[in-house]
DNA sequence: ATATTGTATTTGGTATACCAAATACAAGAC
DNA sequence: GTCTTGTATTTGGTATACCAAATACAATAT
């Protein structure tokens, strides 16, 4: 042998370029206006994409099993409602799955990383945080993120992954951000602190009421969840 | 109208059928002795369950997102083989969520709840449990079965059921129980009492280090997983 | 005998044909 | 006009045909 090669990357399925642009169509889609009930076509949506109908499918399947979708049979595709007490759950989850991953992080944590995170943090003034919405969305997503990250369970991580595209899709984040970023940042402060410190109690603590208080607040003051 | 009628129940469909049957083969089977690296031919399988391949094939995909089956493409379809850090990692997930589910329980439990946990194993001795196991492993099934239902929160109890199909699988339950049973008693006993004073930050503690004693044992005393 | 290589077979992936249930709708009865 | 009811259409569900990649294997050269 005198050439060296590297492996070439297997060809993608066309069931998962169809998953992953029909999931991506899902996610930007607005719910709360949708027509005909939220109700999809097979075969229009296997024409939009340029697939046949087994790989569409296919990928339909998975959203149904992730929750997004689901099927009646002979009757058709559904975009499926998230109700309010549906989003409360979801966050109820995300906080035993944070809580569980912050307590993990308290054991892992390094400096390095909490001087990471600090930095991501610090751009930020909490007295004039205006306008600022969208830059801090992203850092907090960054922020859970890292401490799901630094949890090392990859288990914990796919599980919070899978919460997370169905907060995405509800799309609350402007209104649960807005007059409530001071706060938030304080949280996340306190939290970065406390897995400074190594302490998975605290640290579980903190996160998870960190959390439970956008449930507090979802349930109170949003109301476009029928 | 002169008769009254009631819904019939519309007929299973073929895919659902295929999926519970693999799924019961795949959990009654020994993952230690797989002939073949546990591969699976799709087409002897279509043959054996006498149905096509394309709702085997999403019987199939259903495994595959509930981890218990991965195709690799044009090579085959394997059983997946739980490693010992997998099986810690599940655990703690299950710690995460029964420890949430346990919070919400101390929230809604009723005394006629308490009472008949309590029955539940009032019926063991706890000084001579010797040949009980597999009874107590039912009494134990039961227990977790009804702090998710207590907690009354769906996606908590969802997201447990799947873990619980993964903690099945792994047949260690007769060699976890062994030697542990009196003190696993207790700490069930534990639980309830935590529940009965309504302490969420209690029975959170208690049924997450009940559940993290089971993975701390796993790591140290299980190696047949690999 | 061993190594190489062309070929048949097997595999999962995809497209398509067909079915039965659900539905829409129009023709006919009143 | 309204109500029935038969029929065409549309839907998701299933079976099957076909493809290309992977593999097994036999024929061949050395």
């Amino acid at each position: 042998m005198v050439l060296t090669l590297e492996k070439i990357k297997t060809p993608p399925k066309v069931s998962d370029i169809a998953y992953k642009a029909l999931k991506e169509r899902l996610l930007e889609l607005d719910m709360s206006q949708l027509s005909d009930e939220g109700r999809l076509d097979e075969r229009v949506l296997a024409k939009g994409l340029g697939v046949s109908r087994t790989p569409l499918r296919e990928a339909i399947n998975r959203l149904v099993v992730e929750g997004f979708l689901k099927v009646v049979p002979r009757k058709g595709i559904y975009v499926v409602r998230k109700s309010k007490q549906d989003v409360i759950e979801i966050l109820l989850v995300r906080a035993a799955l944070e809580g569980m991953a912050a307590r993990l992080a308290a054991q892992y944590v390094t400096k390095t990383d909490i001087k990471k995170m600090k930095a991501v943090f610090s751009r930020f003034d909490p007295l004039n945080m205006d306008g600022k919405y969208a830059e801090y969305a992203d850092a907090n997503i960054e922020f859970h993120e890292f401490i799901l990250k630094t949890s090392r369970c990859g288990k914990l991580i796919e599980m919070a992954n899978s919460i997370f595209d169905h907060m995405r899709w509800i799309r609350f984040r402007a209104v649960a951000f807005e007059g409530r970023i001071k706060p938030i940042h304080q949280e996340h402060l306190k939290i970065i602190n406390a897995l400074e410190k190594k302490d998975p109690d605290l640290a579980e603590r903190r996160i998870r009421s960190h959390i439970e208080g956008l449930a507090q607040y979802i349930e109170k003051e949003v109301d476009f969840l029928e």
